[in-house]
RNA sequence: GCCCCCGUAGCUCAACUGGACAGAGCGAAAGACUUCUAAUCUUUAGGUUGUGGGUUCGAGUCCCGCCGGGGGUACCA
């Protein structure tokens, strides 16, 4: 149970026991709310409770808040309990029960900071789906970092999850990719066949279909365009995947499914989902297209779903079969989509898609998050596709790294419109809190490795002896991971963990600076070991962190 | 025009969904290494939370109006 739960219980039985005796009115349900002061002098927890119950008790709230404060139970977990003005009743945690969270921490090892706020229900989280028409840029580096801590994050809090890449295989800007890579193709073998309009100029595709050429030789250059390109397009398609999987996975992102388009083409459900939504009125035929008669449902326009001309269906259409299948096939109880900003008025026509399914709105979650401003060197950047300026992910990668990368999109919340200063990125990459969080890890680290090579073991240690300020600070720091984890989870926001991690390194750094750790003096044999435990504890927390954040927790910087 | 997001220290960002004196990092100023990693620590300066109203015992947070920035508003995705 968390720390919070266990004090809202005791104000709870505090309240129920003055309102007994007499000295309290009622005041009916009220829900108490345990939260965290942001002053050392307001002890570790704090609840303002008596200012929500003073209005219908008709008292002042310092009475309320002395009365319930008096009345508390007594608890292992609690040092102190007082009252302040206006109406706060304060908790501070008890010495010897923090102590004891060392030994818990070590126990739990690995595992610690997880919660069951998920109890076991799966959960789907789709994130950066970027039609693989070439490879991955700066700007889609934010949804995937935030997408993948997200799901460590949900699977952390209890729940099943599955990673997804849903692969935009079947639709229009495909079409054009194929178009450019048959003449890329033709050009590469010396043929002068001109660029379709539109099509995707950039030099990705004179590379691939030279490869193309290389690799398979030139038998489709005989063949008319629709059989060079059906036979072009499979390799193109299979190989521009390959490398966007690659450069996920040098930014630390996996993916426990790659879903396509067209497989919902293939087995017929997008036909199926189409008349199921016909037969309740929800699909209508008008000026030669079919129609999700959004304005039912109290959008202000109706949506195409299948072109008119035979022109197929849009992206909508099959986003609806797609959605359809996650809930009704795979029987995801909550589907979470990372989306990017331009992506944000698709939000409104997803909740109106569910309400036609008949679904619980809050079972789909879409997370918006904001266009990255990059700038070089305080000069603004603008990347686009188009006109071929851009930077992709792996050129960032060889520049920033990584961990640092992660961090930075990480611990900007998703609705922010965030900064990212390239230069600063690389000239300053030693001032980046990321190698201040990874290099209190690997201190920590260095200490147990000392005390090993002194052959100082310390499996049984008296942690009663770990009394000072920093020493406290630190146990009440790590103790925390447990909380983020369940709000970062419970509210989709990945983005308290890195700022838990820096609070953890700063008070890590902190109790380095005033405790010495591998003693050599033989009196203090006791208390190194008993700091050593709390070292190793705090090593663990950090170390699972920096697992969540999707980071490498080095053991040597 | 309409819809969505944002505006907090010089810069980049937090603030536990309405609580107590708005916090970190970077940058600036001044200090601290004979021991386990100085990629560190200790101080100091820096704010009318864009702005004007409202609700509330209490507002950075909720409501309304302005100002500024970004995104969307397709038979593109």
């Amino acid at each position: 149970m968390q720390i919070t739960e266990t004090l809202a219980r005791l104000v709870a039985e505090a309240l129920e026991s003055v309102q007994t005796s007499g000295a309290l009115p009622a005041a009916g349900d009220v829900a108490i709310k345990i939260e965290r002061p942001k002053l050392a002098e307001h002890g570790d927890f704090s609840t303002s409770l008596p200012l929500v119950l003073a209005r219908t008790m008709r008292m002042a709230p310092i009475q309320i808040a002395e009365a319930i404060s008096g009345a508390v139970p007594e608890h292992e977990m609690v040092g102190k309990v007082e009252h302040a003005a206006p109406g706060f009743v304060n908790f501070t945690l008890s010495t010897a029960w923090l102590q004891s969270q060392v030994d818990v921490v070590r126990k739990v090892g690995g595992a610690f900071g997880s919660v069951e706020v998920g109890s076991g229900k799966n959960v789907q989280v789709e994130f950066v789906s970027v039609n693989p028409t070439g490879p991955l840029h700066v700007g889609h580096a934010r949804g995937a970092v935030i997408g993948s801590s997200l799901a460590n994050v949900l699977e952390a809090a209890g729940y099943d999850v599955q990673r997804e890449y849903y692969v935009n295989d079947a639709g229009n800007q495909m079409r054009v990719f194929y178009d450019t890579l048959y003449s890329r193709y033709m050009q590469a073998a010396g043929h002068d066949v001109p660029l379709p309009d539109p099509a995707y100029p950039g030099e990705y595709l004179q590379e691939l279909a030279a490869d193309l050429l290389n690799d398979l030789g030139d038998n489709a250059v005989s063949k008319d365009r629709a059989d060079a390109t059906a036979e072009l397009a499979p390799e193109g398609l299979k190989r521009t995947l390959a490398d966007i999987r690659r450069v996920l996975e040098l930014l630390g992102v996996t993916y426990d499914q790659w879903f396509y388009e067209g497989e919902l083409f293939r087995t017929g459900r997008f036909e199926q989902v189409l008349e199921l939504l016909e037969d309740s009125e929800l699909i209508v035929e008008r000026d030669g297209a079919k129609w999700f008669a959004a304005t039912k449902l109290g959008l202000e326009e109706d949506i195409v779903v299948i072109r008119s001309g035979g022109g197929g269906p849009t992206y909508f259409g099959t986003d609806i079969a797609y959605h359809h299948q996650k809930f009704f096939e795979r029987k995801f109880d909550r589907v979470i989509n990372v989306w990017g900003a331009d992506h944000h008025g698709h939000v409104a026509r997803m909740n109106a898609l569910m309400q036609a399914f008949g679904i619980d709105p809050d079972r789909l979650r879409i997370i918006i998050n904001q266009i990255v401003n990059f700038k070089d060197d305080g000069e603004s950047v603008k990347f686009s596709k188009r006109n071929n300026v851009m930077v992709t992910i792996e050129e960032l990668l060889d520049e920033v790294g990584a961990d640092a990368c992660r961090f930075i999109f990480l611990s900007r919340s998703p609705e922010s419109h965030m900064e990212f200063d390239l230069g600063l990125a690389k000239s300053q990459s030693s001032e980046n809190p990321v190698y201040y969080v990874q290099y209190a890890h690997a201190r920590m680290c260095s200490i147990v490795r000392v005390a090993d090579e002194r052959k100082i073991g310390f499996d049984s240690a008296d942690l009663s002896l770990l009394i000072h300020e920093r020493e406290l600070d630190l146990i009440r720091r790590l103790i925390e991971l447990p909380a983020v984890v369940e709000r970062s989870a419970e509210r989709l926001e990945p983005h308290h963990l890195p700022h838990f991690a820096m609070d953890l390194a700063k008070s890590l750094q902190r109790f380095y600076e005033s405790c010495r750790v591998v003693s050599s003096e033989p009196e203090e044999l006791e208390i190194s070991r008993a700091r050593l435990q709390l070292v190793d504890a705090a090593r663990v927390v950090l170390g699972r962190t920096l697992g969540l954040m999707g980071m490498t927790a080095p053991e040597r910087m």
